[in-house]
DNA sequence: TCAACTATGTTCACAGCGTATACATCAGAG
DNA sequence: CTCTGATGTATACGCTGTGAACATAGTTGA
């Protein structure tokens, strides 16, 4: 090797990019992460990353496929506080209230990285909207469908309740979240939107339950 | 003036960068809205947009507002469509659900401008989200709290539930745009997305009545 | 009527961006 | 020892938003 410092990362520098996104894009959203800033971030040139990425867009992707596992992290850490309680159903029922507040307080947190959760290239078109699974599933998702599925089988949702449950309680908490980040919720003190996202969970939830 | 044509518009930049900006969004998304593009379309220098503008960032806000009057229109049109009920009650019922409705119906026909819709700078964190209004109040928001108030006023919701219900029912009608636009649901069929906007909507006005 | 002023648009310039192409260097295989 | 593939660099191109200086058209006031 001649002795001159090598890179520094020779064969890593694919996560070096991710973990440098992630860090860029947490406190600047994905405007921080433009291929060059990344880069730099590393210490590398801009066209390096295109031995690891196709484009910038693949490079945000993979970054945001990182960001799935966090929310989901987020959510099931969330989850197990609500687990600690000796009703089964009430058990259920606070479950599912953990994994919406759990996605909600993520994103409110955490906005820079919100901004990316939709860009994990998961479309649901290969898979009818079903309980049925296959293939990668961000596991957020896969915690709403286990906690909806398990009020099913406990006998607190009927089938046709559970039917379309999913994208309820998905459209609620994600479409809370963005007003509350990017929205007209964006400036209001978090005590306020704490109280608002415990109501409008409350509120599907019973909607399904109706 | 020396008989040389004219830039063809002199005071009227300002409307004509406006009008561009919407046709270029309503195909291309923000993304479409480039400074220089948006001037290119008009046959005018770049830098002429800065005696209208401050910023891109300005101009697209500008065009923002127009939007938002855009979204209002359709979901106007869509509330008259419903309103041709006997019974009060159904009829205020039906006028909310054409709220929802409508606002989804926008954006998924006109995704280009259904990005722009969080970004009219309208925040309401001067004003409590309370059922008083003051100020410049997107005409769209608008509808609901006065769909919502309606089923105040006929004793369809007591004062209680009406408290939190606008930010339900924005929240679940924004998400689920989101997600059937930019989310999982993006290239789902329209048949399969209008059944679960239907089913969505419905529940959570079930969920503000429990 | 003519000069001064303001409003509006153009030209030129600059730094930054994503990315294509050509080149350098290193690791390991034959 | 050389060939080959993987990886990073250098250079360059066209695009972007925007600042500064300039030009011109319309208005205002003496």
């Amino acid at each position: 090797m001649s002795g001159v410092s090598r890179p520094y990362h020779f064969g890593e520098l694919r996560s070096a990019l991710i973990e440098a996104g992630l860090k860029l894009s947490r406190s600047g959203g994905i405007k921080a992460m433009g291929l060059r800033e990344v880069t730099r971030a590393v210490g590398v040139s801009p066209n390096a990353a295109y031995r690891h990425f196709t484009d910038q867009r693949a490079l945000v992707v993979a970054v945001a496929d990182q960001v799935q596992d966090l929310l989901a992290a987020a959510m099931f850490s969330r989850m197990q506080t609500a687990s600690a309680r000796a009703d089964p159903k009430d058990r259920a029922l606070a479950r599912l209230r953990a994994v919406g507040l759990g996605y909600i307080d993520f994103a409110i947190s955490e906005p820079g990285w919100f901004e990316l959760s939709l860009l994990s290239q998961d479309d649901t078109s290969s898979r009818p909207p079903s309980v049925t699974r296959e293939g990668r599933v961000p596991p957020s998702y896969q915690m709403l469908l286990d906690a909806l599925n398990h009020l099913l089988e406990i006998g607190v949702l009927t089938l046709d309740q559970r039917a379309s449950a999913e994208w309820s309680c998905w459209s609620t908490v994600h479409g809370f979240a963005d007003l509350a980040t990017r929205g007209p919720l964006r400036s209001q003190p978090r005590t306020t939107i704490n109280s608002l996202a415990a109501q409008v969970v409350d509120t599907v939830i019973m909607g399904i339950r109706a």
